[in-house]
RNA sequence: CGGGGCGUGGCUCAGCCUGGUAGAGCACUCGGUUCGGGACCGAGGGGUCGAAGGUUCAAAUCCUUUCGCCCCGACCA
């Protein structure tokens, strides 16, 4: 097998990333076709391509939460002033960003309704309807669906008025198994980023103030981006008995005690599609993991002479081989473009794998394989073409993971001094990893300073014994990771 | 919600300062030659200049109002 080191330069239709990283990350998603700006203010369409993937995505979660013992439902869209209003903290956190519906056809409403921010207090409301007994426990619900949150400002698929996600509720017996949930759901959320995102993910709690509102305690996964910012991608909220109490969710216990349930609610949304871009892209454009990649190869005949009689039929075998064996082709036999054209166009659309076959490649019997990530092009026999096909798809997810952890790596740093911290976060931003006290002032304090927040405070974190607090120097609690985030 | 910017064919924009009846590139349609890293030639189609009002013989251009969008900051998946 033969390297071409001829690697051609990146197209320039798009703004680099080191120039301006929020410029190129809208140009990859406008240009690549993932979603567009719609006439609503604060909303977008998810165009077929962006769509796609988050098909993928879903498909993928909804297995593990099968597999988990989980099943799906669909509760209302609407949800009575009344019921929003009964978790005191829930309802102040989310107040401001609901919307509200106040007419239906011509008539006032007597009771306003919100459109979903998430769905606590409606599905708590039908919980304490189907929940009598311990024998009805666990109830492990996940719904896909939209919500809406008033955001005043918005970014493709990052934050958007109106959005796309599974939100689970669960409620259980105790307190020990509602904690086991929100952990294997946190767990779930992490090991999905990892092998289908090929995105690393730091697991950890959040800290009092990040905490959802409502919620005992909140995890999250917090993925960092290719600008040195982090992205909170996904998030599992042990609820306590706090909306179980609110909504008198109660049951008989074994002991014959009546009790409140115990929940949990967990989260991941299409922002996962912004995390990925955001994790792999390049000045090229977007580059997919092949697991989420609704197109993990494209063919590009070279159209010469005869090539409907010659080339083509060649290249529709070798995709129905593929397709075969599950992997997802786009045969892009357009006679209107020229294959240059057609390479830019799907590296810029992020497709894994391109291969190539023209006249000269059929005389030798073997195609050209391009991958997307290294730009790397290699000449490929047509016997056994299929498995190495298949080898590459996953040496580039293998490859996609394995840069992404090492960007993480140069870029998280330890800071035990706030003189140190903000030289990081004024220099090349990332991951800061700082013993805290635990204080919600040292933590705004430092906000208002430097922009960074605590991000999470990770499992694997060492413990804080010793070191004080970057900001007060008062006792650390904790080896807190602060980032920039979106 | 504060600060900045922008609304002119599908897209990116020029034209506005100094009013004179709308232009370029790309995209699109048709025909032909091409095609191994964004092809070329020829012929076409497409815009009441975000909206409303005003000034003027005449407004994309000047004035007023209004709507929308984008970017940067305080709140959030």
């Amino acid at each position: 097998m033969s390297q071409e080191t001829d690697i051609p330069d990146l197209p320039t239709e798009i703004t680099p990333q080191s120039q301006d990283f929020g410029r190129w990350y809208i140009d990859v998603v406008r240009r690549a076709e993932l979603a567009d700006y719609s006439p609503v203010k604060g909303c977008m369409v998810i165009r077929p391509y962006g769509y796609a993937i988050w098909e993928l995505m879903q498909q993928a979660l909804d297995k593990r939460f099968k597999a988990t013992g989980h099943v799906n439902a669909y509760f209302p869209l609407f949800i009575p002033e009344s019921l929003l209003m009964k978790e005191a903290e829930h309802v102040q956190g989310f107040a401001p960003q609901v919307a509200w519906v106040t007419q239906g056809g011509n008539e006032v409403l007597e009771e306003r309704l919100v459109v979903r921010p998430t769905s606590e207090t409606i599905i708590g409301t039908m919980y304490a309807k189907w929940v009598h007994s311990w024998r009805d426990l666990p109830i492990l619900i996940n719904q896909w669906a939209n919500v809406v949150r008033w955001e005043k400002v918005t970014r493709l698929f990052l934050r958007t008025t109106e959005f796309l996600w599974q939100e689970g509720h669960t409620a259980h017996e105790t307190a020990e198994e509602a904690q086991e949930e929100t952990m294997k759901m946190l767990g779930i959320y992490k090991e999905f980023a990892e092998t289908e995102l090929a995105m690393p993910v730091i697991e950890g709690q959040k800290s009092e103030s990040e905490k959802f509102a409502g919620a005992v305690n909140t995890y999250s996964i917090e993925a960092l981006m290719r600008d040195g910012r982090a992205l909170q991608a996904g998030t599992s909220h042990n609820l306590g008995q706090n909306f179980a109490r609110v909504f008198d969710i109660k049951f008989q216990a074994r002991d014959k005690s009546v009790q409140f349930v115990y929940g949990t609610s967990w989260g991941v949304s299409t922002r996962m599609i912004g995390a990925v871009i955001m994790t792999h892209g390049d000045d090229g454009g977007l580059i997919l993991p092949p697991r989420i990649a609704p197109y993990q190869v494209v063919i590009v005949p070279i159209p010469r002479g005869n090539w409907k009689e010659t080339v083509l039929p060649k290249a529709q075998t070798i995709r129905d081989d593929l397709v075969a064996r599950g992997v997802r082709v786009m045969l892009d036999d357009r006679d209107t473009q020229t294959p240059g054209w057609k390479y830019n166009e799907w590296e810029l659309r992020g497709v894994p794998l391109r291969l190539e076959i023209g006249p000269k490649d059929i005389e030798k019997s073997q195609v050209v394989l391009a991958r997307r990530d290294t730009r790397e092009k290699s000449f490929v026999p047509m016997d056994g073409l299929t498995p190495k096909v298949e080898e590459m798809l996953a040496a580039i997810q293998k490859a996609l993971y394995d840069r992404a952890v090492q960007f993480r790596e140069e870029h998280t740093t330890a800071a035990d001094t706030y003189a140190e911290f903000k030289a990081v976060m004024d220099g090349r931003p990332g991951f800061v990893i700082s013993p805290w006290c635990g204080s919600a002032t040292c933590e705004a304090d430092i906000k208002a300073e430097t922009q960074a927040t605590i991000r999470n405070i990770p499992f694997t974190s060492a413990p804080a014994t010793g070191k004080t607090c970057i900001k007060c120097d008062g006792a650390a609690i904790a080896l807190a990771w602060f980032a920039k985030s979106y």
